[in-house]
DNA sequence: AATATTTGACCGTC
DNA sequence: GACGGTCAAATATT
């Protein structure tokens, strides 16, 4: 019943700084592959380095494997894990947290999963139940894109995973709206993974990207199959970091980077060598690092900062608890 | 037909 | 009660 989730709290937030740390890397993995040098991308220096980046943050993406799989996580990657950030402290849970199991959802709407809430519900597998109130502790963090005005894109898509819009909101002294996003898998794969996009007052080409929870979906874990046929619509949302409103753009520079991809295979030194990185989430099933098809178009900048933050209240050593023994 | 986005309503929090 | 986040019906896109 209760055999492997019996971890204690420090492997349980080591296994969590670990699968942030992992995420965090294949990010930059992504981004470095997105955007090598814009104009003359041939044998210029900078290729060299952003090469060598490459290289580095593969490895980092590979130690971060490594370790995970040494915590034996890719037996249980549907525990959504709080990264802990240190400095949180594991207060003892003071009795607090009204868990109100009936109302939590708030909205009376037949909707997702209900609660386990002290119903002896038996989810013999680990189906993690998430609680909606919960959501609020996941692990947050923040990230700016500027986009290149060319491309005309709306918003940034700097991950592989793919999003599904779910609301847009116009935010008090904000010029723009800001929009919402939630993880394509969510019904189907119980992922929880949001982030909000929100374009930036001052300069309209910066927006500013909130990631909340980790990718718990097969994305996170296996990337799909190579490309062998590019006609899936999903596919393309995932295998481009590009706009949900341009398809044709996106079909368009998917085929050309296909192309050019193909072109430059044989001559063993091209623009973008991309060393065929191992797939960077899974272990070993795919070849997967189409994600990373490039065009020599850079379609945005990070402006600023990754900035692995944690928010996180003073209930949160509850939600530990119950995400492991639930 | 299936899947994604839009958009007003709903809900919790402050 | 205002605000931000989410839902879900309607609509659009594929």
């Amino acid at each position: 019943m209760e055999g492997k989730d019996l971890l204690s709290w420090e492997q349980k937030t080591l296994l969590s700084e670990l699968i942030n740390g992992f995420e965090a890397a294949k990010k930059l993995q992504a981004r470095i592959g997105e955007a090598p040098s814009p104009s003359s991308s041939f044998l210029s220096p900078a290729t060299a380095v952003a090469e060598t980046n490459e290289i580095l943050v593969k490895q980092i993406v590979s130690s971060y494997e490594r370790s995970l799989l040494l915590l034996n996580w890719s037996s249980s990657p549907t525990v959504q894990l709080i990264p802990t950030p240190a400095t949180v402290v594991p207060v003892a849970n003071s009795g607090s947290v009204p868990e109100s199991p009936a109302s939590i959802n708030g909205s009376p709407r037949s909707e997702e999963f209900a609660d386990g809430g002290g119903s002896s519900e038996s989810h013999h597998r680990q189906d993690y139940i998430f609680n909606p109130k919960k959501r609020k502790m996941l692990p947050k963090w923040s990230e700016k894109v500027r986009i290149s005005p060319e491309r005309g894109l709306e918003g940034p898509q700097d991950d592989v995973f793919s999003w599904r819009k779910y609301g847009q909101k116009d935010i008090l002294g904000a010029k723009f709206p800001r929009s919402y996003y939630r993880c394509t898998h969510r019904s189907t794969q119980n992922c929880w993974a949001t982030k909000q996009v929100q374009r930036s007052d001052s300069d309209a080409t910066v927006f500013e990207v909130t990631y909340r929870g980790t990718h718990t979906c097969s994305q996170a874990i296996a990337p799909p199959p190579p490309p062998a046929s590019p006609e899936k619509k999903q596919e393309d949302t995932r295998v481009r970091p590009a706009i949900t409103q341009k398809p044709k753009d996106l079909l368009e520079s998917l085929k050309s980077n296909l192309t050019v991809r193909t072109d430059e295979l044989d001559d063993g030194k091209d623009v973008f060598s991309f060393p065929h990185t191992p797939p960077f989430y899974n272990y070993g099933t795919i070849n997967g690092d189409f994600g990373h098809v490039e065009s020599s178009t850079p379609i945005f900048d990070v402006v600023d900062w990754f900035n692995p933050m944690v928010e996180i209240d003073t209930t949160f050593p509850t939600f530990l608890n119950e995400s492991i023994y639930y």
